[in-house]
DNA sequence: TGCGATACATCGAACCGCAAGGTATTATGA
DNA sequence: TCATAATACCTTGCGGTTCGATGTATCGCA
């Protein structure tokens, strides 16, 4: 084998992926994101805030999110939602994710060898 | 919320996990592990040797692994099989992995909010 | 005899996620 | 009333993983 490609990173992303899903579902500011991966996971993915502000402020930049201001009680929030190119962004890492837990769920359960391909 | 929890880098391990299931399957060496991580996952994951090696002799020093040195077709090779205590890693980790993605999953197929536990 | 595959190994860079810290406002409650 | 907790935003440094490149050596085959 002389060609060596692994995939980079292939674990990443998974923040970036489960915000997307969120904020896909109805418009979210930060705060509330981290509290709705808490409760929605039921405690078993807890990201905190230091994870969730740079991912907001990346994805903005990168056109995938697009935010507007709005006061609340006084509480000034910065609301988030998927722009097309978030759409097609989180559809993306969610076949990406799909496929490497299927593949990883495979290994685990899964028994001897695959059939040689052909 | 005063107590902030989060997870330490929830998505970590996953090689280690992969190279503990197979080994429980069956004796291997270093270099056969990268290809059958390969095979049995159909290239969707690809760690190469510098993943694989350090995994192993820590493994090893912390006595989840225990390895043998044997010749084959004038080729040295170091066998490595799991010893109980790499048993139970493996059991913690293949069920941490479990509630991780189902979790993920959950929300990526999911609709609302859970229910509010009363 | 030279290239590709086998088989081991290490190291630096890159990257990500985490904890911790910082600001400011509003509500609670002692 | 005055501290504390909760809301809401944000940044930065650290640590740990993973990746890619590189190195060595042997074997088989053309």
């Amino acid at each position: 084998m002389t060609a060596r490609e692994t995939n980079p990173n292939f674990m990443n992303g998974v923040p970036q992926l489960l915000i997307l899903r969120l904020l896909q579902q109805e418009e979210m500011y930060g705060y509330e994101i981290v509290q709705a991966i808490h409760n929605r996971t039921e405690s078993v993915i807890a990201v905190g805030e230091g994870v969730v502000y740079p991912v907001l402020h990346a994805l903005e930049r990168e056109g995938a999110l697009k935010s507007r201001r709005k006061t609340v009680n006084g509480r000034s929030r910065i609301y988030y939602s998927v722009t097309p190119a978030g759409s097609r962004r989180l559809a993306n890492l969610s076949e990406a994710w799909t496929n490497l837990a299927a593949a990883i769920q495979k290994m685990l359960t899964g028994g001897q060898n695959v059939e040689a391909i052909p």
